[in-house]
RNA sequence: GUAGCCGUAGCUCAAUUGGUAGAGCCCCGCAUUGUGGUUGCGGUUGUUGUGGGUUCGAGUCCCAUCGGUUACC
């Protein structure tokens, strides 16, 4: 993987760049789509191509439980297994150790934790991690980390960004010592914890640079803590990673957020947000974020979206599409998806466009003052 | 026709020996940040089939009536 920055703005920390992989070229600021099991719900690949889609997120927690990495690696990969060619990210299943099951166990050496699906007792380790990564064959390989929740203590949140240090090293030794078992690259992303702590962080920016090779990310963020406290942390990363390195910072977040972090030097995201929402009825539409389930929209004949670059959104009422949502028809969520996704690419391709004019701050000043949380 | 059982929110049903009619679903809002089409929070809804009676007080007991249902003739 190779990252170039390309263009960066005056007055702000933002930039343009191009991350390249052995299957895609990804202009950045991006926001990938989250595929949890390995697609993102209700949308086919042919259709997320049509979108302009280089790069999508995948999680390795969930496919090492179903349909397991044995099964993945005799299709010949993640993306021949699910017929995309373009780059995939892996999460590395410290998130979901954190958020789906709180009866785990947490030692120097991994995590034990109770699978979601069946209550099967399994053991995750940075080289477990590492291991079932490379046999998927993701393009970027995240680090096994330790994220805590947000009103951990202060001696927690240390022991999470240590063993999160301690564990990045482990995860990179393994690569070194175990050879790719696809022809592409795969490129390990080790993950900064230590909450909202500006100690915490720069001590983790500063071990992790040994094993920076392009990219890091911004974790432990999005976990609960306030807003203020979460962008000055987010601000502090941004001037004190090199700035040849992407940057990501992961789960974030609403389009608000997405701003905010451009502003602050974030290059890459993901969210469930436009996905999830999606299939609750929540719309990002030019006019701004509508819930279509509300009773209002049972009459309005108007289009869902006249601005939307997706048809359905142009051929169909809001009416129509609560009417889908109401009978909890499979076409309402597919198009409140593709609509939702088209609304994040769009604001990254406005987001690059004021970047490489140089006018993105009062771009965003704009922005964020049309659109409040 | 006779006997029994049942009629409670839009739906499915609760409600001690008579003591302020509730719950789930639906519906209506709000939330959702490295995804379980999820989950959480809040809200609306009743002449307890109808008409009488007993009682301080009736969804509950009594009578009548209407509707449903089962068994028997």
């Amino acid at each position: 993987m190779k990252f170039t920055v390309q263009s960066k703005d005056k007055n702000s920390l933002a930039r343009t760049g191009i991350l390249e992989t052995d299957h895609s070229t990804i202009n950045t600021p991006v926001f990938m789509p989250v595929g949890t099991h390995g697609v993102v719900k209700s949308i086919s690949p042919n259709e997320l191509y049509d979108l302009d889609t280089n790069i999508m997120l995948s999680n390795t927690y969930h496919l090492y439980l179903r349909p397991g990495t044995d099964i993945i690696q005799e299709n010949g990969g993640l993306h021949q297994f699910l017929n995309w060619s373009n780059s995939i990210l892996t999460d590395s299943g410290g998130y979901q150790v954190f958020s789906l099951n709180k009866m785990n166990k947490i030692t120097d050496d991994g995590v034990h934790f109770k699978s979601h699906l069946d209550g099967s007792m399994h053991f995750f380790t940075p080289e477990v991690s590492m291991e079932v990564q490379q046999k998927l064959g993701s393009d970027i390989i995240m680090a096994f980390d330790y994220c805590p929740p947000a009103d951990c203590s202060k001696k927690e949140l240390k022991r999470a960004s240590d063993l999160t240090c301690e564990w990045t090293k482990r995860a990179y030794n393994y690569l070194k010592t175990h050879d790719r078992l696809y022809d592409h690259q795969q490129t390990l992303f080790p993950i900064i914890q230590g909450g909202i702590n500006k100690d915490e962080r720069l001590k983790c920016v500063d071990q992790m640079l040994p094993f920076i090779d392009g990219g890091i990310a911004i974790g432990g963020l999005s976990v609960g803590e306030k807003k203020e406290p979460m962008f000055d942390t987010v601000q502090l990363l941004g001037e004190s990673i090199s700035e040849d390195y992407a940057r990501y910072l992961m789960g974030v977040g609403k389009p608000t957020d997405i701003v905010k972090s451009v502003l602050r030097g974030v290059d890459m995201f993901d969210c469930v947000l436009p996905t999830r929402n999606a299939r609750n009825g929540q719309i990002f539409t030019s006019d701004g974020i509508i819930n279509i389930l509300n009773n209002q929209y049972k009459n309005d004949t108007s289009l869902i979206d006249k601005n939307s670059r997706i048809q359905f959104a142009k051929d169909y009422s809001k009416s129509y599409l609560r009417y889908l949502f109401q009978i909890n028809e499979i076409l309402g969520i597919r198009i409140a998806t593709l609509i939702n996704i088209a609304y994040y690419f769009d604001l990254m391709n406005q987001i690059r466009f004021e970047i490489n004019n140089d006018t993105f701050v009062k771009w965003s000043k704009d922005y964020l003052e049309q659109h409040i949380d």
